[in-house]
DNA sequence: TATGAATGAGAATTCATTCAT
DNA sequence: AATGAATGAATTCTCATTCAT
C-alpha cells in the first residue's frame, strides 16, 4: 500500500530501469529519464538525491527481493536437485517480473561496484557463492550431482548461465517463463547430447 | 613484419583495448588511454580518427580472426559434435588470447551496434546463429543431440555460456584454456546430473 | 506585544540570521532556513516574498536599532572622549545582543548593495562616517585626542575594529560585552606600549 | 622563471584572484573566470582541477610567502617592540602586493576552511595566533606593553584590524604602505588618546 | 609524431520560486 | 499556514576533438 508519493517515486524507478537496462547506465542521461517521465531533469531531485541513487535503489531493491526468495527456498530445506530446481525457477520469475533489475545487476555491477555505496553488490555475489556451491557440493555427496564435477566452473557455469537469459527472455513473448526455466534445467542437469553408453536405458539411435 | 608505425599502432590499441575492457567504452576517456600510453590525448589522434575508430579496429580484428577460425573448422566437415566441440574450444582459444576484445565485443555490442560503422556487429550475430543452429539442427538429425531441444533456446544457451567465461576466466591462471573447455563442453553434453536408469523415457528415435 | 502571525515572523527571521551568519548568505539555501524551522521550503513563501527580502528585514531592524542608539548618544552632548566611549559601548551591546546581524551586515553588505533595494546599507555606511569623522575631529579641536591623527585613517580603524569582534566574541562566553569593550577602548585610546617619556615630543596644543 | 604554462596558470589564477576578492568565492562562477580570461569556462578545466582547487592555490600561494615572510622576521631575533613593527609592516606589504589573496583569505577562510583540503588554513591560523602571543608576552615581560594587557584579547585585535585593512588600503591611491603601516602602528602603540595624566610630558590641554 | 591550449556541446546537480491541493 | 511536486535558469564539470607550434 503505497502513498501517492512512493507511488510516483516507484513510477520513476521504474522508467529509470526501463532506460538503464536498455541503454546502459551511463549513456542514460538524467535528462532522458526526466523526460520519459514528463516532467524536467531538475525535479527529478525533488524525489532522489543523485542519479547514483536511482541505481541504487533499483539495484538493491531488487536484491533484497531475489534474495528473499532465495532465503525461503533454503529454509524449506529440500533435496540438492530440488532445491537447485527451485532456486533457478526463481531466478527465471526475477527475470520475469524484473527484467531491467537483472538486465542493470548483469551489465553495470562491475563498474558500480567501484563505488562504496554499492559495496553490497559484493556482498550478495559471496552470499550467493555460499548458496551455489553449498547446493552443489551437497548434491555431490548425497550422489545426485557428477562426481567429477568442478564444483568452481558449474557455480560460475549457472551463475552466468541464468541471469544472460535476460538478453533474450521477453515477458511478453510465447514462452513462458516456467517452460524457459524447465529447458534451461534440462540442459544444465541432462546435457544436450544423446546418451551413448547405457544401451539398456533404450538411448542412441 | 611491422613497421614502427604499426607496432606503435598495435600497442595503443592493445592499451585502449584493455582499458575499454576493464572500465567500459564509455567510461574510458582518450585521456585515459592517452596517460596509460604515456602520450597526451591530442597525440593520440595522429594514429586514429577518433574514439569510435580504436573501437573499430579492435573489434573488427578480434571479430576477423575468430571468425577465420570458424571458417576453418567448417571447412573441416567434422560430425556435429565434433564440430562443436571444436568450435567451443576456438572460442574458449579467442577467450585466451583476445580477452579484451572478447569483453568488448560483450559489453559494447548493444551499444555500439547502434552506430552504423558497427553494422558488421549484427552480420557477424547472424552468422554466428547460422553457425550454431545449422551445427545444432545436423546434430540432431544425425542422432547426436537430443531430440526434444529447442535448438533456438540451446544456441542462445551456447552462444551467452561461451562469451560470459570471459568474465571470471584468467589467462594467467591455474587453469589453461583446454580444460576449461573441456570443462564447459562435458556440462553442455552431458548435464551434471548422475544418469538415471531413463529406460521409462523412451527417447530415441 | 506581538500577534502569532508576527511571533512565527520572528522566529523565522532568527533562525535564517543564524544560517546567514554561520555559512553566508549565498550559501545558506531556502531550504535550508525551511528545514530548521521544520517546514518546507514552499511554505517561507507564506511568510515572506523572497530569500532577499529575509535579509533585507534582519538588517533593516538591526540597523534601524542601532543608529536609534546611536542617535540617542549624540542627542545627550557628550564630550567627544566620552561620547567615543558611549558609541563604542552601544555598538558591542549590538554585537552582544544581534550578533548574526552583525554578522550578516559585515560579511554580505558589500555583495547585498550592489541590489537596489539596500541602498540604505550605504546611507548607513555614509551616516556612521559622518558620526565618527565628526566626534574625532571634535575630540582633537577640543584637545581630547592627538593632534597628528589622520581622521580617515582612525576612522576606518575603529569602524573595522568594532565589528569584526563579532568574530570571535561569543556572547555565552566568560567575558561579558562591557569589559571587552572596556579593553578594546583602553587600546584604542591608550595603546598598547608603555608610556616613554615623551618631553621631547611636544604634543598638546 | 617561469616557462610558457606557468605564466599562464599564474595569469588565470591573478584574474580568478581579483574575481574572488571582489564578488566572493561563492559569487563568482567559472564562467566569470572564464570569461575574464577570454576563453571560455570548459578551458579552464584543462589548467585547473575545479573551482575549489583554484582557491586553493591562490591562498595557499599567498599565506606560504606571507609566512616566509614572518618567519624571517622571527629568526632576526629583534626586540618585542621591533618585531612587532616589522611582522606588522610586513603585513601591510602583504596587503599592497597581494590585496586579493588577504582579501580572499578574509572573507572566505570561514567557509572554505569547512573542507578538508584547506585544513592548513586553520594550521596557519595557529601559527599566528602562536606568533603573536609570544611577541606581546615577551614585551610584557621586557617592559615594553603594558602589564595590564589582556594578551589574548590584544592578539585578536591586532590580527583583525591588520587585514581588515585591505577593504580599504587603495594599493594605487595616496598613501604608500609603508605610511599607513605607521600610522596603525601608532594607534595601536600608543593609542588615540593625549596622555593627560603625566603633567610634566608636556601632554593635554 | 608529439605538445598543450582551446573549443563546444552536453552532463549532473542546485536552488529560488510557483502553485494546486 | 503548510504541503509537495514541479519549474527553469544557472552552475560546476567532462570530454572528444581540433590545431598552431
Amino acid at each position: 500500500m503505497l502513498d501517492q508519493g512512493s507511488r510516483r517515486r516507484a513510477e520513476l524507478l521504474g522508467i529509470a530501469a526501463q532506460l538503464f537496462a536498455e541503454h546502459g547506465y551511463r549513456s542514460t542521461t538524467v535528462r532522458d529519464i526526466a523526460e520519459a517521465a514528463g516532467i524536467l531533469s531538475g525535479s527529478l531531485y525533488h524525489h532522489f538525491d543523485s542519479k547514483e541513487s536511482i541505481a541504487d535503489e533499483i539495484l538493491s531493491g531488487f536484491l533484497d527481493e531475489l534474495f528473499a526468495s532465495y532465503t525461503e527456498i533454503l529454509a524449506a530445506g529440500l533435496k540438492p536437485r530440488n532445491a537447485i530446481e527451485a532456486v533457478i525457477i526463481a531466478s527465471f520469475e526475477a527475470i520475469d517480473s524484473h527484467p531491467h533489475g537483472v538486465s542493470i545487476y548483469q551489465t553495470e555491477t562491475k563498474h558500480l561496484a567501484k563505488l562504496s555505496r554499492f559495496d553490497y553488490l559484493e556482498h550478495r555475489n559471496t552470499e550467493f557463492r555460499k548458496l551455489w556451491t553449498t547446493m552443489l557440493s551437497d548434491g555431490v555427496r548425497q550422489g545426485a550431482f557428477r562426481e567429477d564435477l568442478d564444483i568452481e566452473v558449474v557455480y560460475r557455469f549457472i551463475r552466468d548461465t541464468v541471469w544472460v537469459a535476460v538478453h533474450w527472455y521477453n515477458p511478453n513473448g510465447s514462452l513462458p517463463v516456467g517452460q524457459v526455466a524447465r529447458q534451461y534445467l534440462t540442459i544444465v542437469l541432462e546435457g544436450i547430447a544423446v546418451r551413448r553408453r547405457p544401451a539398456k536405458r533404450g538411448s542412441g539411435t
